[in-house]
DNA sequence: CTGTTAGCGCCTTCAG
DNA sequence: CTGAAGGCGCTAACAG
């Protein structure tokens, strides 16, 4: 290789040079405007940018025009399945518009989220995808809702994912609907003494699908007292800790509902290590259907989010302007998938006293 | 909240107006430097800022100190848990250090690889970490090659995980070691006829734990022939058919190694679809030991990797200053886990003839 | 310690 | 269709 002079790459000047051409010309062949260039003068400007390997210093266009192009995505925790689903899904989406996105882990932690979108903002990002569940607590509520609008002052948009709650555009997950129809499922396959690994009180999704499980018992008829709530952390270990917890209250009960299927994976293992024989001593169901995790046996009863879909749909309102002033709201449903480790039951007539 | 002058964030200019200082001196205060500013003076720019609202532009500084804060990590699949544990490890390392990280999800194109990184060089990103394994087709290694010197040429350091193939820093994984190992411990577990599920053909890591299968049963006395090798794709799905293919071929097999976790889950599945008990009619075997399919039944055995440190380990290449001008090379080996997929078995004594 | 003044690489009017 | 010139937001000598 020629020792090209170090540390640095071409630079429009030297194309524009090298091509004997002024900046400006060179700048409008090769990277667009509506302006045209001669064919002579574009061929020569193209080969002396072949030539030198140049690149164009995307930063500079950035100062120069006043936007980048670079996505925010922040999520809770990018090894979690769930998340790299819809990471996968804004990563294809953008793929397809050339633009470029920039990731934020945030381990859980509500500040790193507010840290990271400020981060976000220093790069002038163009848009930034808040996927993962709001916390309820307020006050950080409250310090999310002040950066997101000094992130949209600098001319950045904000899409959440989950939850429509600090006035974005939002993808909204019918996350309480889900449950209800998962509940409701169960108790048609002849389920009656349920019991519900929660997750952790403050998260919203985790509420809302507890809730829906709720609302579907109560509807059909099937008591799901408190004492039957199992409250823990959203992951693999919360799952597996707070069955173990179930277990050891020796409670009347045909079935458990996690609030996603990475906990409910921990209860199997839980119940596994305690020589509970699935499906036939317990029933167990999820929420999500995560993809790495539709060949456990046995497969497990679900409720199926689109996860890449919804990567995809952020992303959309990305490249989608807005036409009114009014935040957009897409609902996104899941749909209850029934597999072995709920078996129809031989329902116990109850006769009315 | 106050209407604030649309579409664009403070600039430092109107911080060193608000404060009734220089530009310079603002400058010095808000985004450090070596220089020290009079407290009184920076208290109040200080309080400027604050009632701005003011984040310094990223780009804008990039493009005076010649140099950015952003990385990027291209990996095959961020859907993958591979990848996403890697990737996961990658964001510890630089939340760590307050670097940015742009991520490149390829599926598996090479040519998107290189274009991702061309992307990158648009940033003027100081270093991008090229996860996942390359291809044995010499055309485009090469062009890779050339891109990655363009992308070194113009100040960016460049990092492979997988193979010490394009002569930058790499991590080596220990692929071969360990599937030499994992064939060792099989044979010494009673296994005489084994198969595999090699994956594709043109990938290296795949092609590289074959071999160490191979060199495994080889030193232990036990046959590996040609006809035992069923490749195809490196998902869950070439996994499956892979396995079927075997099923249908009614081989004597007593064990069947894939080339990974997730190719030996979708064996796993096609196992149960064809009435297969495992691990009494066949033991299997992955590779990676994947955090969320710890939790199978039969439990896996495999070859550990520390994906999460892989990551953390890439990033810290980044960040530590090569003192010899030669690439670097840490090398990472992985862990045989024997579990129930493999129980042990009584072995057949073979008398020589 | 503080201010002045060139750049950094590029885009984009504004003239020709 | 082409070129000259000013500006984007910030940093880094260079002077006081």
């Amino acid at each position: 290789m020629t020792p090209s002079r170090s540390d640095r790459s071409a630079t429009l000047l030297e194309v524009a040079n090298l091509a004997g051409v002024s900046l400006a010309t060179a700048s409008r062949a090769l990277n667009g405007s509506n302006r045209r260039v001669g064919d002579v003068l574009r061929e020569r400007i193209l080969e002396a940018a072949r030539v030198l390997q140049y690149e164009p210093n995307a930063q500079a266009q950035a100062v120069a025009r006043g936007r980048s192009n670079v996505v925010g995505l922040v999520v809770q925790d990018i090894a979690d399945p769930y998340f790299s689903s819809i990471a996968a899904g804004v990563m294809n989406a953008a793929e397809r518009h050339g633009l470029l996105v920039t990731l934020g882990s945030t381990m859980r932690s509500a500040q790193r989220e507010i840290d990271y979108l400020a981060a976000l903002r220093r790069q002038r990002g163009r848009a930034a995808i808040l996927a993962g569940s709001r916390v309820v607590d307020p006050a950080t509520l409250a310090d999310l809702k002040r950066e997101v609008a000094a992130f949209e002052a600098s001319g950045g948009q904000v899409i959440a994912v989950s939850q429509n709650l600090i006035g974005v555009d939002t993808i909204v997950l019918q996350n309480r609907a889900g449950g209800r129809a998962l509940a409701r499922e169960l108790v048609a396959l002849g389920y009656q003494r349920p019991a519900v690994l929660a997750g952790p009180r403050g998260l919203i999704t985790a509420r809302d699908r507890l809730h829906g499980y709720q609302d579907g018992f109560a509807e059909a008829g099937v008591k799901l007292s408190p004492d039957r709530l199992f409250h823990g952390p959203f992951t693999r270990d919360g799952g597996y800790e707070a069955m173990v917890t179930l277990i050891s209250q020796k409670l009347d009960v045909d079935c458990v509902l996690g609030v996603n299927d990475v906990m409910t994976v921990g209860a199997m293992a839980a119940c596994r290590d305690h020589g509970l024989a699935l499906p036939d001593d317990l029933a167990l169901a999820g929420f999500d259907d995560i993809e790495t995790l539709r060949d456990l046996s046995p497969a497990l009863t679900t409720v199926r989010m689109p996860l890449e879909l919804i990567g995809e749909t952020a992303f959309e309102f990305v490249v989608t302007p807005n036409p009114r002033d009014k935040p957009r709201v897409r609902r996104v449903s899941g749909e209850v998938i029934i597999r072995e480790s709920t078996p129809a039951r031989a329902r116990s007539i109850l006769i009315p006293s």
